[in-house]
DNA sequence: CCAAAAAAGTGCGTGCACGCAAATTTGCGC
DNA sequence: GCGCAAATTTGCGTGCACGCACTTTTTTGG
């Protein structure tokens, strides 16, 4: 049961979090407001994020990470690595109620929101290594590692690069380059990735089958 | 002139709040201390270094990105750019100085040091991108960006690996892996992005010669 | 059902990061 | 040299993150 109240707590300090974002703007938000809207002490707060960006930004990212891991650990067999991985980045970052286009707009706009945003890429490396690590089978397990987070930083990569055009083409008239679609932009960033992804399997089929 | 007197108090900062970290312990320095140490107002050194640690770590992983990005450049054109990178970080990983032994084991000790010192490793990012965008030419100007992102990301996760055993090793009394070399590990978790490297490289090669 | 232990929440104090605007230094053309 | 514009430094004020010790709640074992 603990777990399921603090789950709870965490989840309404970041709704109260980005709530408040959205109706005052992000810059006249205090700590205390959303501790206080979520019914706990500041001092809670704190124990469950250290920055209020992390809080709002939480709100549209929760659970990203393990529906990831989740949905990679679902592909058949079949399909080679690379795809698996790819297919379950793009999913999950197109996946509905991704947005609350307001929210995405708050976060595009502050910088400090943005950063917080792209950093919640890192996330997902530990449960991505798992996911992979299983597939792989227990070859050296720094491999499984590693290929996570490059994925991630790739991932991170493609965040930056839609952030900023889509960002540059709101504000300026724009000979900017259209910004293209975030699903394109993920599986352009990891398109270089696929020879490392499909070597690790080849390699780990081998050891399985010498 | 102006760079010139900027880098010195740069350095004048690192330096006073690494040999001010080893005299007193890093808890009983304070941002004052180092700033007086260095002859600049406390603001100042805020508008330097945005955390105690990050002075720190800086005085020894300092002018590192740049380093290796011109150590990846002044490998011949020869050797494949896999191993340009590799050996390049290798060498600027192993470099003479980089220890001050008694600066390792203070960073290898205290936890909020130990993530600083890992964190150093995305500022090769950028540096590195423009290393290897020189070799692989003007194709898709995302690649070079996540293979620099990804080889971070794998030297990070050798750091991580290398600051972890090296830690347990030093308090337990140790039924651990026995700490491998830092070389041998960044070998091993830059060898999963091989694969990468060279196809991007052939990919390269083959739009220069169609 | 009840202690006792474990875990989560809380209050307080300390140092700090950072925005802002005034003061100081630096670079440069004359 | 001279003064002006840009960049840098500095002081100040505000909010905040986080350690610590303590209280309240939940879990556990007898």
């Amino acid at each position: 049961m603990r777990e399921q109240k603090k789950q709870a707590t965490r989840e309404a300090l970041s709704a109260a979090a980005l709530r408040l974002a959205l109706e005052r703007g992000p810059d006249n938000v205090r700590v205390d407001d959303i501790a206080e809207a979520a019914g706990v002490s500041p001092r809670t707060y704190n124990n469950y994020f250290s920055s209020r960006e992390q809080a709002i930004v939480a709100a549209v990212t929760s659970e990203r990470e393990a529906r990831v891991a989740a949905a990679v650990a679902d592909r058949p067999d079949g399909v080679g690595l690379a795809d698996a991985v790819v297919e379950a980045i793009v999913d999950q970052y197109t996946a509905p109620g991704e947005p609350g286009r307001d929210a995405l707009l708050l976060i595009t706009t502050r910088p400090a929101l943005r950063d917080a945003f792209i950093e919640t890429t890192t996330a997902i490396e530990h449960p991505l290594t798992d996911a992979i690590a299983e597939r792989l089978g227990d070859t050296d397990p720094h491999t499984a590692r590693v290929l996570a987070a490059s994925v991630a930083a790739a991932v991170r990569v493609a965040l930056q690069q839609w952030l900023q055009t889509t960002a540059a083409s709101s504000t300026t008239s724009g000979l900017v380059v259209p910004s293209s679609s975030l699903p394109d932009l993920l599986r352009t960033t990891l398109a270089p990735l696929t020879p490392a992804l499909d070597a690790a399997e080849q390699r780990a089929l081998r050891h399985r089958h010498p």
